[in-house]
DNA sequence: TATTGACTATATCAATTCGATATATGACAA
DNA sequence: TTGTCATATATCGAATTGATATAGTCAATA
C-alpha cells in the first residue's frame, strides 16, 4: 500500500494538513500499524491534487506559514474504497532493532541487555497509552479520527486498537515474566565462557 | 540499522550465501522482527567484501550457478559488535495493510472484513509455527542459526522467540474473543445506515 | 506429455520511500 | 542567551523495495 493510498485513508476522517497526516502515522490513530514520513506525504498530496482525488484550501495564519488544508473529493473517496476492495494486502512486517540486537545478547555486556529490554518495555508502555481510545490525555484532534458524529469510536477502529493493545500487553507481560531469567542465564553463560 | 549491519549479524551464526541470508529474514531466524530483500542484500555483501568485513569462496555446483559462500572476517565480527554497542536502536515499527484496511470496516462488505480477519489470523498462526524453536518441521539449516555447538538455542534467541510467540498468541486470542462481536456491530451499523 | 509453478542462486535497476536538511516563527526552559 | 520543541511546507540524496532477467532442477497437474 503506497503513501498515496495511506493519505487518502487519512483524509477519510475529515480534512487535514500534511503535517497533521504525518501525526496520524507518528503519534496518532495509525501509528501502531502504519508508517509514512513527511518526505513522502507532501509529494503524495501534490500528486493526489493533480489527479483530482483531493483538493485544498490555503489558510493564512498569523506569524506562521500558510496551512494547506486537504480534503477528499468524491472521486478520491471512491478511489480509496475501490483500492481497498481490489488490492491484496501485503504481508505484515515488524521491524525491531532492539530485538535484533537482543539476539546477540551473549556478545554484549549484561547491563546493556538489561537496558535494552527496559527500553523495549518503556516504548511499548508508551504505545499502549497512545493506542488506548479512552485515554483522556489524547486530544480530540485531527490526528485522531475514527469517530462518528457522536464521538463514538467506529467498530473497525475499536477492534484494531484493541488488537494493538493486546499485543503490547502480551509483550510487557512476557518481559515481566522472563527478563530476570534471561539475565540470570546470561550471567551463567558468561561465567562459563570467559 | 542498515542492511550491511543486518548481513554482518546474519553471518554471526556461521557462513552463508546471499540467498540463505535472505531466507533468514524471509522465513528463518530473523523473519519476525527484521526485513531485508535480495535487492539490498547482494549490494551490501559486495560492499562488505570491498571493506574487508566479509570474505567469500566460490563453490561450483553441478548444473547450477556457482554459490558464493560468505564468512565474517575478524574485523567484520569486531565491527558488528562495535556497531551494536554504539548505535542507538531505531524505534520499532510495525506495518500492517490488513489492520489499516480494517480501520475502514464500515465502508466494506462484512464478508470482506470477515475474510481479512481470518487471513490475519492465518498469517499469525503460520508465524507462531515459524518462530517456535522446538518446531520439528523447521530444518536445522543455515537459515536457522542461533544455536551453540551442542544445538542448544542461545538465551538471547530464546527470549526473542518467546516474545514473538507471546505477541502472536495474544493477537490470535484477541481475534477468537472479539471477531464475532465486531461482525455483529458492523451488521447493526449497516442496518441503521443504509 | 507438456507446461506450470516452486526452489536454488546471483544480479541489476527503476520507482518508491526514508531521513536529513532548509526556512520561518513563537514559546518556553536552562 | 542559547537551545530545543512545536507548527508548517518543501526538497533531495541515499537507502531500500519489488520486479525482472538469467538459468537449471524438480514435482505436480491438466
Amino acid at each position: 500500500m503506497d503513501v498515496r493510498t495511506l493519505c487518502l485513508g487519512a483524509l477519510m476522517g475529515g480534512e487535514a494538513t500534511g503535517y497533521e497526516i504525518r501525526k496520524m502515522f507518528e503519534d496518532g490513530a495509525f501509528s501502531h500499524f502504519q508508517i509514512a514520513s513527511l518526505g513522502s506525504i507532501y509529494p503524495a498530496l501534490t500528486k493526489l491534487t493533480q489527479d483530482g482525488l483531493v483538493t485544498f484550501v490555503e489558510q493564512e495564519q498569523e506569524n506562521r506559514p500558510d496551512k494547506k488544508i486537504y480534503r477528499l473529493t468524491s472521486e478520491g473517496r471512491q478511489k480509496f474504497i475501490r483500492t481497498l476492495l481490489q488490492v491484496r494486502p501485503a504481508a505484515d512486517r515488524y521491524r525491531s532493532d532492539i530485538l535484533f540486537t537482543l539476539t546477540f545478547a551473549e556478545e554484549l555486556p549484561v547491563e546493556m541487555t538489561d537496558a535494552l529490554i527496559d527500553e523495549f518495555a518503556a516504548r511499548h508502555e508508551a504505545m499502549t497509552q497512545m493506542i488506548d481510545p479512552h485515554n483522556p490525555d489524547k486530544p480530540h484532534s485531527a490526528a485522531n479520527p475514527g469517530r462518528d458524529e457522536d464521538g463514538n469510536l467506529k467498530p473497525g477502529c475499536q477492534f484494531v486498537a484493541g488488537l494493538g493493545q493486546a499485543m503490547c500487553e502480551a509483550s510487557l507481560r512476557f518481559i515481566r515474566e522472563n527478563k530476570q531469567g534471561l539475565i540470570d542465564d546470561l550471567k551463567k553463560f558468561k561465567a562459563n565462557k570467559p
